[in-house]
DNA sequence: CGCGCGCTCGGG
DNA sequence: CCGAGCGCGCGA
């Protein structure tokens, strides 16, 4: 038998089959080691077959079989996908796998038991502990070491063992993340609203339906029956949710209702937990995959369904290579298992609900909250009054009243600003100079608790400064305000309130959301004052208002998706307030009181917003009417950078010339922040109108990458930076 | 990717 | 004339 093989080495070069002759025990999706030049590398076993495609009398044999780690279905993707995101075949196998596995670096985590040996072994009157854990072995059979010798001490347990009454046994165990979670099993009855949405997904022809429903109005409880429903038909599960709302409130929901049939992936596991959990679907043993964007790759065979939540979430789409959306991979494996794809949202992304309105996916709508409990209201702050009246500071009256209603009555408040750290800026008052990060082309935020100045590019921290690096004035001032000052400016106005904060300054460790969203869910704070991570999924019922503070920030970002973003960031937001018994309230503060966006929001309509955006998108052909396209090319020296841009610009204008009339803007330019990590970087921006020529621009792009510049490309980038 | 080959250039 | 540096092609 010869085997088509893969080599586990991510470059263009030996994106090829390799053929070698197969031995015993080898099967198609097993990794393998083989002979590679002078040396023996990793590989992939695509495929079995008879005689050779290549000179027979040159094949070498595999080395060595490893395990069995792709499923046929990883096998029939691989193809697709690095053909779709113009990534060689061992990139996109990685995918597949946890990247654990092949560091080879887990050690398969193991525990001592005691047994029972047979034959009678004399135990000695007084031994009166030896005797007892004897008898509690021969009730028992057998016992964990540390379990035994906590009870009966380690001397007894010792020597019971010593005399052969006892054995010692290593066994493998499995780490089993958030296994304490004891959730209260729900299964709740389904609402008839969710009971006519499950009936109408599963009547629908349709591969892929958008569960549009508000925030609250039970989206979960119909992921978890339609999860459940794949169980019971003998099926596994996929369910994705956004890397940021991988709330422990989800995990223990599903760990509740599924037990140990849920397997969880995600970045905030141990490299075992997660290397254990993987084998667990891999094997079969959990068939519900639960995780952020890369859990879309889970080992699981024979899926019945496949969940994404907040469909719209930006951390879908990867930002390395491969750039691939989780959405896209999905729609793949739906296809492959002939199962449907459930996206759900409360404010899809436009793109999909262009797919729903047309036909193209099947569109369920649950426009009510559960016990029509009603969507908290939201008033907005003109923040250009506050201004005028000579508050500076970054609550509005409008905001400061309802904090003190808030406060007063018990209640909780979350505070929503996307910006960390103290101040955005530190500006010398004397020049006008900026302080800029030594590797970036970015200011530096001031952050108040360490006294330092921190880039939010490259994470590099700087002592905080006494006098302005160019000119030497001491009068330096800060600009924009971020979570650190407004928790500052909370302290001096409710001293008595008990204010949290969280983002990603306060969230490091494995669980340092759990620990802050967990206090804040006890009541053992009055205000959350946090960025877009609190933005999402949490449920927290004792939360009456939510401010948000600076409803423009995303709005005036120069893509076509600000408006967008902000319309789902504001929803988000809002849908944290009033959701028990308590009706809930939503100051939103703006300088553009004015603006469709804001309005459409604060009124909760998304059709409103869709229409008007989708008409706005067409009438200047933008996405999804359009593709924009971004090449990237960076490098440590800039002439590298420039010689490489003039390359890439060189072949893609021969793409131009000859499609130029499928070209709307074609340029290159520096991107916008010129340089990152020490790293100069320059772009090749176009916005084209036919798919067809991503392929061609690809390949004129991609050819100029080296060692030394870096070079991809981006379809409609999620942010221009 | 890592390696060896052969070509080229520059020093002596 | 020889050695260092680099681009290229190979690996089954």
């Amino acid at each position: 038998m010869t085997a088509e093989v893969i080599v586990d080495i991510a470059h263009s070069d030996v994106d090829k089959i390799f053929e070698y002759r197969a031995i015993e025990g080898v099967r198609e999706g097993c990794r393998v080691k083989v002979p590679f030049g002078n040396r023996t590398v990793a590989g992939y076993v695509m495929r079995l077959k008879e005689g050779s495609d290549f000179d027979a009398a040159r094949l070498k044999d595999i080395a060595a079989v490893v395990d069995r780690a792709l499923t046929p279905e990883c096998i029939a993707l691989v193809h697709r996908i690095s053909e779709r995101y113009h990534c060689s075949k061992a990139l996109t196998l990685r995918l597949f796998l946890p990247a654990e596995m092949r560091k080879g670096t887990v050690r398969e985590r193991t525990k001592t038991f005691v047994v029972l040996r047979d034959g009678d072994v004399a135990v000695p009157a007084r031994a009166r502990a030896q005797a007892a854990a004897l008898a509690f072995l021969r009730e028992r059979g057998r016992c964990g070491l540390s379990e035994l010798s906590e009870m009966f001490g380690r001397g007894a347990v010792g020597a019971l063992v010593q005399k052969g009454a006892a054995a010692l046994e290593e066994e493998k165990v499995l780490r089993t993340p958030y296994a304490g979670l004891q959730g209260t099993a729900p299964a709740r009855e389904l609402t008839p609203a969710q009971k006519e949405a499950i009936a109408r997904i599963g009547a629908s022809d349709k591969r892929v339906q958008l569960l549009h429903g508000v925030t609250g109005s039970g989206k979960t409880e119909i992921y978890l029956s339609l999860i459940a429903a794949a169980l019971e038909a003998g099926k596994s599960a996929l369910f994705l949710v956004p890397e940021i709302s991988l709330t422990p409130q989800m995990f223990s929901q599903l760990r509740a209702r599924f037990g140990a049939g849920v397997a969880i992936l995600h970045s905030g596991l141990s490299a075992g937990e997660r290397f254990d959990e993987w084998w667990r679907l891999r094997t079969g043993e959990a068939k519900i995959a639960v995780g952020a964007r890369s859990a879309v790759f889970a080992p699981v065979e024979n899926v019945g369904v496949i969940v994404i939540d907040e469909e719209h979430d930006g951390s879908y789409c990867s930002e390395q290579t491969p750039r691939y959306s989780a959405r896209e991979i999905a729609c793949l494996r739906a296809e492959y298992n002939d199962c449907k794809l459930i996206l759900g949202s409360a404010t899809p992304s436009v793109e999909t609900y262009r797919k729903a309105s047309e036909g193209e996916y099947g569109l369920i709508a649950l426009p009510e909250r559960i016990n029509r409990r009603p969507l908290p209201e939201i008033v907005m702050a003109d923040m250009r009054r506050e201004v005028r009246r000579g508050n500076n500071s970054p609550f509005s009256a409008a905001l400061r009243e309802e904090l003190d209603a808030c406060l007063a009555s018990g209640n909780q408040a979350i505070l929503f600003l996307n910006r960390r750290g103290y101040a955005q800026s530190v500006v010398c008052r004397d020049c006008g100079a900026v302080v800029k990060c030594a590797q970036c082309d970015v200011s530096l935020t001031y952050h108040s608790e360490e006294n330092c100045l921190k880039c939010h590019y490259c994470g590099a921290a700087y002592k905080m400064l006494s006098a302005c690096p160019s000119c030497g004035g001491v009068h330096l001032g800060y600009t924009g305000t971020g979570t650190q000052k407004v928790v500052g400016e909370l302290r001096k106005l409710y001293p008595q309130a008990r204010v949290l904060r969280m983002d990603v300054d306060t969230t490091s460790g494995k669980e340092g959301h759990y620990k802050i969203l967990k206090e804040f869910g006890e009541h053992r704070a009055d205000i959350l004052v946090g960025t877009q991570m609190i933005a999402k999924g949490h449920d927290f019922p004792a939360v009456t208002l939510v401010g948000i503070l600076d409803a423009d920030m995303s709005l005036h970002f120069s893509d076509y998706r600000s408006g967008e973003r902000t319309f789902q960031l504001v929803t988000q937001v809002a849908g944290r307030s009033g959701r028990a018994e308590e009706k809930g309230k939503v100051v939103l503060q703006t300088y553009d009181p004015e603006n469709y966006i804001l309005r459409f929001a604060a009124d909760y309509d998304y059709l409103g917003f869709y229409r008007h955006e989708i008409a706005l998108r067409a009438s200047t052909a933008f996405p999804p009417f359009s593709v924009i396209v971004r090449v990237m090319v960076t490098a440590e020296e800039e002439q590298k950078a420039l010689s490489a841009l003039k390359a890439v610009w060189t072949a893609l204008s021969e793409v131009y010339s000859k499609n130029a009339s499928a070209f709307l803007f074609f340029n290159k330019m520096h991107a916008p922040v010129k340089r990152i990590q020490n790293r100069h970087r320059f772009q090749v921006l176009m916005r084209i109108t036919d798919e067809g020529l991503l392929p061609a621009i690809y390949e004129s792009a991609l050819r100029y990458g080296s060692r030394d510049v870096l070079v991809y490309v981006e379809e409609n980038p999620a942010n221009l930076s």
